[in-house]
DNA sequence: CTTATATCGATATATAATTATCGTTTCTGA
DNA sequence: TCAGAAACGATAATTATATATCGATATAAG
């Protein structure tokens, strides 16, 4: 089995292929090309596409065919994986709409809220669906919009039902047994930073 | 003037913060602490600490007061920083009433939309009255929520009134002057994430 | 067919980030 | 009051990450 992916140089995989896809005529990229975007060394750029077996060709570069089906393999982006949605207020039913989800292989095929109702074509359903839906659509992922007093309240439902991955939007932290991965999406971080520029600007 | 923080430490260090603040009783905290907690070594932690300015008491750790109001003045939450919203749908009106924003120093001051209403006790106004609001108030940043085909000709009439920093929520790339500076919050890196722990937990 | 050049990959070097070691300080309890 | 332990800070060592160098290769132009 290959060895695990350094974070960073996954980090740098995302963004290589966000630039691919923001230049759909190019045909091919070379690592110079790449890395002046990034503002890394071109070598770098080489080195991550290599580790992922990916090859370039003298004075032409990565073929876009072969960038785009290496990365998205990498990243998962290819197969699709069915989620639920939890929290249908104003941010869930913005998420509903997102269509960056899909193209990334995250198809939301339920939502669930305290108050049924339909938004598109998508049910909304009540929470005592839950359960049963997850079991038997085999859902792992869950996306939680709910309002922050409810969030730890509806991530341990999440985990008795059996989910595995939650991708918690609401900034309280969530307490989850060993086996089940919180992705935290956090604005703190964000914050800080543009707290940063807008500080660095000042002098 | 003292040397720019690295990004790795600047991370850990808002980290740090969030670990403080989801203990309100703890009055100090060692870096064993807090190390376990980030899943790092203690000796890191203290470097970390220590690069701000804030140093510990053997036996005892970093007092709480010294570490809220140090991490607070390192990244900025201190000071209050007017900001306008950009774009009052459903991702927009959520963000207003984000408590977090508050608390990180950011008060969002007005907002503005297609279509002028009133949300709770804040105004949203036409995108008219931008221009001479930013000049009046000396607003510097925005958070931009708008569809996303709206989003560059947007982006450009913030430019042109003089906006500094764009906390961009669309999934556009922005192309803006070389002073100003676009925060893009992305959910592509965090589907990534997730999809690396679906995909983890099927083996 | 030959030459010039852009770009690649492999190996070596340099820089940055993290952890280990060790002696010191301050509190606790006998 | 003194021994022991918990935690600290400074310096050294290690590991990880990024860049530089250089020979090789494929294309394009003459
Ligand atoms: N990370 C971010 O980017 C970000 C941005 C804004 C808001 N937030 C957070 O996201 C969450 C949702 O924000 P919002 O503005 O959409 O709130 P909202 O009030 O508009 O929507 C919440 C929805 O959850 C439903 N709900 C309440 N309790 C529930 C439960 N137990 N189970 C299922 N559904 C339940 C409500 O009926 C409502 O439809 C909040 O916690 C908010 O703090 C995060
Ligand atoms: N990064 C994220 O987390 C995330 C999540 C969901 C959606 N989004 C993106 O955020 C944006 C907003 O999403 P939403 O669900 O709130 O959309 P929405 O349609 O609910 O709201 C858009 C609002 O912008 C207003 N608007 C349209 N054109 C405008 C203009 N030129 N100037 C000012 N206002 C204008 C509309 O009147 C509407 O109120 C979209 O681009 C969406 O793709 C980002």
């Amino acid at each position: 089995m290959r060895k695990p992916i350094p974070m960073r140089t996954f980090n740098r995989l995302v963004d290589i292929l966000k630039i691919i896809e923001q230049a759909p005529d190019k045909q091919s990229f070379s690592s110079g090309d790449l890395a002046l975007e990034l503002g890394v060394s071109d070598i770098l750029i080489r080195k991550d596409l290599n580790s992922i077996g990916l090859s370039g060709r003298p004075k032409i570069g990565f073929d876009r065919t072969d960038l785009v089906s290496g990365l998205e393999g990498v990243l998962g982006y290819t197969r699709q994986n069915d989620a639920i949605l939890v929290g249908c207020g104003r941010l869930g039913r913005s998420l509903l709409d997102f269509s960056l989800l899909d193209s990334l292989g995250i198809s939301l095929v339920a939502g669930f809220d305290l108050t049924p109702s339909k938004i598109g074509r998508l049910e909304i359903l009540p929470l005592t669906k839950m359960p049963s839906l997850i079991k038997r659509l085999r859902i792992r992922l869950a996306l939680l919009c709910v309002p922050e007093d409810s969030a730890q309240a509806t991530a341990d439902q999440l985990v008795a039902a059996g989910i595995q991955v939650i991708w918690n939007f609401t900034a309280t932290t969530l307490h989850v047994p060993e086996h089940v991965h919180v992705h935290q999406e956090d604005l703190r971080l964000s914050a800080a930073h543009v707290l940063q520029h807008l500080h660095r600007e000042e002098q």
